[in-house]
DNA sequence: ATACATACC
DNA sequence: TACTGGTATGTAT
């Protein structure tokens, strides 16, 4: 076996060039697939193209073998185990099965290329397509002989047919004649479901009820129906659901139809011989997969295979192939189908030329934005798309806290992503539009519902000990600023949080001329809704970390300098001056006393409870380096001094390798680190500025608990005399906080003093403390709660 | 939430 | 010379 594909692919090396067209179609019966697939070959090899196709090949490839290693390790008490499981889902399938609905799916035959012939009869006959040198979107049937198909481009078309007549898309007709075909089904199901310009799928049972007539009849009808007003042909499928309907469409394409009646045990036979190709949803790679993997070719075998194909795939994915085997489809009418996203891309000749790839931003914002007011969207969700010279697909999106829609808004986002990229050379840039305001439940969601920023920012919650700190610019409350403090977060707090370091050519979007007044804003997000969140992993993201990696990689080299004296500082434990921490703390052993006890605070901690204590050790870690930087004033160092600093360091650092319990090295930009030690550094960093107000969300939630306490504790004495905001799901974090905001659903529920909050037992913040007390009582109780 | 892959026309 | 464009969805992190 393996030889004679090795020995096919050094003499018949086409063999092993897989494309989506030499796939058996309608009208390509009589083709010479050998003589396609070669010439396909030779147009492709050696391009960037192809060389890309190789590269996702052998992406396939290795999925192929890491699923067939998985396969092997399964043991036999695992494959029994999974073929139950499986067994017992293909009941639940078969008993959801309906036989009720009769379901017609239209298919238009070789729709684009028809129409064209339509407008000009004289191609009639001629082997045509519909597109252009690059790429065709439907050849005729004529063409179809020579192995000419859509998704093919027009280069290697030409070579397989000389004469092949090319005419270019042309949409508004197309549309123009979908549109009269549509108002054919709409006399047989005014619901239809327009699947694209050429296909829809009907729900003919009431038509066949009403009229006394059988599928077959009424598609019979609707097809000549069809033409008379279309002057096109198509063909149709019956069955009694969508995906199959789907699949009898096409078997007697063109211009004919295939009725599968509502019988179960005919809709198995239909099945069972069935290739899954033919299945919508299962394309070249899956076909690829199950097949080389589990040996499936047929839908049948998806049923004979279920156990295993349980056990290697999603539940969803598993599901799928269960009613594929099964013979099941969708039989229902979804009320409203809701876009989802909007988008447009464009290709050019490959670039890097940064005016070019920006001015074609542009265009596609601007294009987009006329699309989307169109269509009255706003959405929160853009997305970046780029193909690069060599046809690697990458996409870079972000969420905003606002819904846009100007192409000012999108040029804006996108030209930031864009910016992120550079230097680069591209063959395509597209932008998408997604999280519409109106998704989900057909709502417009409320974008007026105040986000943490905002509701500082405005002044709501200014009612307590927040006025004596709290003094805004003007300009700071307006709503500009608010938009820049949504929508730029990832960006802009950095800006906020290191400014002093920030460089001088970047945009300043922040106000915030005396520098007095410092926001800190890890993270914008909405709150998490409070049920069930104590043991929940947080939704919310947590930036923090990131912050540490954008720091690192986005500044100057000085400031990147900087950070990894900090790094190397923290993590080999290197003295830093000749106190407490570092002279008795050579290694991390010597800061455990009795193996068990924090030397410095006292905290307990067995041995066992490594990563913790790393973090608990770089907290004290953090705690001396912020000594150090307050006591030489770390603004009048300059990163020379730091440098020497460095050099220092790391000859120091270069001798403690040597010993055994020497942590591992720091990574380039930190990435070796836990989350925790990047959360650590980071408040460390940050508490070093002094700032009048701090915000802190969720900034220790990748911390142990014992850590968070002592963490919290410090940042109580460390910030006696500044506004601290808190944002966190711990108890302990916020309960001695003077002000208590409890968030539901994104809303502010309550809002007192903890102490007021708790007199009432029925309050929010009460069930939580008591919940939280419930959860911990096995525990350790660090926290003091009352 | 983001990135990437797959699929369909 | 030359391998699209628009939308949805699944999978992994």
């Amino acid at each position: 076996m393996a030889e004679s594909e090795s020995s096919e692919v050094t003499s018949r090396p086409w063999q092993s060039y897989h494309t989506v067209y030499t796939n058996a179609k309608a009208g390509m019966e009589g083709v010479d697939k050998e003589k396609v697939q070669r010439i396909v070959y030779e147009m492709s090899k050696g391009s960037k193209y192809f060389e890309n196709e190789e590269r996702k090949e052998a992406f396939i490839k290795q999925k192929i073998e890491n699923m067939r290693a998985r396969c092997a390790k399964l043991t036999a008490a695992e494959i029994s185990h999974y073929q139950k499981v499986a067994d017992k889902r293909i009941l639940e399938l078969e008993a959801t099965r309906d036989l009720t609905r009769i379901w017609l799916h239209v298919d238009m035959d070789a729709f684009y290329a028809a129409v064209e012939t339509l407008s000009n009869p004289s191609l009639k006959g001629k082997p045509m397509a519909v597109g252009g040198m690059s790429m065709i979107s439907t050849a005729n049937y004529e063409a179809r002989k020579f192995g000419v198909r859509a998704a093919m481009p027009g280069f290697i078309a030409r070579k397989l047919c000389p004469q092949l007549i090319f005419v270019p898309t042309d949409f508004k007709k197309y549309t123009y004649y979908s549109d009269l075909t549509r108002k054919v089904f709409q006399k047989y199901d005014a619901n239809f479901m327009a699947a694209s310009l050429d296909e829809g799928y009907l729900d003919i049972t009431n038509v066949c009820k009403e009229r006394g007539m059988t599928s077959g009849e009424v598609a019979e009808e609707l097809r000549k129906g069809v033409y008379e007003e279309t002057g096109l042909t198509c063909s149709a499928g019956v069955a009694p659901n969508r995906l199959l309907a789907k699949v009898c469409s096409d078997i007697n394409k063109p211009n004919g139809q295939f009725i599968l009646p509502n019988d179960r045990m005919a809709v198995m036979t239909f099945i069972s011989s069935l290739p899954i190709r033919k299945i919508g949803g299962i394309g070249k790679v899956t076909e690829h997969l199950l097949r080389d993997v589990f040996g499936i070719t047929t839908c049948e075998e998806m049923l004979q295979k279920s156990g295993i194909l349980g056990a290697l795939f999603s539940p969803s994915s598993a599901d799928f192939f269960l009613c594929v085997g099964l013979g099941l489809g969708s039989t229902n009418t979804p009320q409203v189908r809701l876009r989802k996203s909007m988008s447009n891309e464009r290709t050019f000749l490959a670039t890097g030329d940064e005016a070019f790839l920006y001015h074609k931003l542009v265009d596609l914002a601007e294009m987009l934005s006329a699309d989307m007011k169109k269509e009255a969207l706003c959405g929160r969700t853009l997305t970046l798309k780029m193909k690069t010279a060599s046809f690697e697909i990458r996409t870079r999106a972000v969420t905003l806290q606002k819904y846009i829609c100007s192409s000012e808004d999108i040029l804006k986002h996108a030209s930031k992503l864009l910016k992120a990229e550079l230097p680069i050379s591209l063959r395509l840039i597209g932008l998408r539009m997604s999280q519409f305001n109106e998704d989900k439940d057909g709502t417009p969601s409320d974008p007026t519902q105040k986000t943490l920023s905002n509701f500082i920012v405005s002044g709501v919650a200014t009612g307590r000990n927040m006025d004596d700190h709290i003094s805004f610019d003007s300009d700071l409350s307006d709503d500009h600023f608010i938009t820049e403090l949504k929508t730029d977060l990832p960006i802009d707090n950095h800006e906020i949080c290191y400014n002093d370091f920030r460089d001088p050519l970047d945009s300043n979007e922040v106000s915030d001329p005396n520098n007095s007044n410092c926001l800190l804003i890890y993270n914008n997000d909405e709150m998490e809704k409070n049920d069930g969140s104590l043991n929940s992993k947080s939704k919310a993201k947590v930036n923090t970390p990131e912050m540490i990696g954008h720091t690192l990689k986005s500044y100057e080299a000085e400031a990147s300098q900087l950070v990894k004296i900090d790094l190397d500082t923290m993590n080999k434990r290197t003295n830093l001056s000749d106190d407490a921490v570092s002279s008795s703390n050579q290694n991390k052993q010597s800061l455990w006393v009795d193996d068990y006890k924090c030397l410095l605070c006292g905290i307990e901690m067995p041995s066992s409870f490594v990563e913790e204590r790393q973090e608990h050790s770089d907290f004290h870690l953090a705690e001396r380096l912020q000594k150090e930087e307050s006591d030489s004033n770390p603004r009048s160092l300059t990163p020379k001094k730091r440098f020497i600093q460095k050099d220092h360091i790391t000859s120091q650092s270069k001798r403690k390798k040597k010993h055994k319990s020497s942590p591992a090295d720091v990574a380039e930009d930190g990435e070796n680190w836990s989350m925790g030690q990047r959360q650590l550094v980071c408040l460390a960093r940050v508490l070093l500025q002094r700032r009048k107000i701090l915000v802190l969300d969720e900034a220790t939630t990748l911390v142990d608990t014992t850590t968070d306490n002592v963490i919290q504790w410090r940042i109580r004495e460390e910030t006696s005399r500044c506004t601290v905001i808190r944002v966190a799901h711990r108890i302990p974090t916020i309960i001695d906080n003077d002000l208590v905001l409890v968030l539901d659903e994104g809303k502010v529920v309550e809002y007192d003093s903890p102490t007021e909050l708790l007199k009432n037992n029925s309050s929010a913040f009460s069930k939580l403390v008591m919940e939280f007390k419930r959860r911990s009582s096995s525990g350790n109780n660090h926290w003091g709660l009352p």
